[in-house]
DNA sequence: CGTATCGTTCGTCCGTTGCCGAACAAGCGG
DNA sequence: CCGCTTGTTCGGCAACGGACGAACGATACG
């Protein structure tokens, strides 16, 4: 399971990139699941897409510098860079969740336990 | 000229069709220039491409609710929705015009005199 | 070992979008 | 009334991006 490493430095990270990963709102909604700190398993997320598209949207993310992932075994776990965002564009990230939370965008994406 | 009314009403404004308005530089380069509050005449306004896409980048913000276009005569003036849009997605755009600025994100879009 | 699972990569399709030049519509000025 | 200026619209082109299924590599597990 090649190329897991592409987690651009903080420095390398994009206005134009970031808000062309955030501009989906598929990948907006998997930033709202994340959006809590907390790591989640690939598995555990859903989304009424193909597996190939979620990895193709997971990828643009990590690429983005947006998200993290860290390979144990044969899965994958995905954590929201919070802070590296913050540290270099202050306030965008926060603005962004809640105006998309506002809005009802993302909202196809949850996790597997699904509790509603 | 045709068809200058439509700007959405404050609830019709979405944050896809804003974000996807704000993804483009040259679009966001325009809101830089907007973003003192002031208005602007169409002609004042500098970007390396022809008329007929400027046209077409203005229509894209004044239709997702970013601007306003008010008309004089024959020539027509841009104005940035800040209220609105602050209103209906409080701190979205500080952050951004801030990102933008931060990233020198859409600076080939200046104004007529180009005090430089 | 053989097989199931997990996630990535590949190739393709198709709708969207940026860009342009040309044509057009509407007010302004001689 | 004619032409100039101003901004919009149209048609077309090329690039991009999301979506999918299929095939693949890697690890876990019986």
């Amino acid at each position: 399971m090649p190329d897991h490493s592409s987690s651009p430095a903080l420095s390398t990270i994009t206005l134009p990139s970031v808000l062309g990963a955030l501009s989906d709102p598929t990948r907006l909604g998997i930033v709202r699941v994340l959006s809590d700190g907390n790591e989640r398993g690939w598995g555990e997320l859903r989304a009424p897409i193909a597996k190939s598209t979620l990895s193709h949207h997971l990828k643009v993310l990590r690429e983005a510098g947006v998200t993290q992932t860290r390979q144990e075994g044969t899965r994958c776990f995905v954590t929201l860079r919070r802070e590296s965002l913050d540290a270099r564009f202050p306030g965008l990230l926060p603005a962004l969740l809640a105006a998309a939370v506002a809005d009802h965008v993302g909202e196809h994406v949850t996790e597997r336990d699904a509790a509603k």
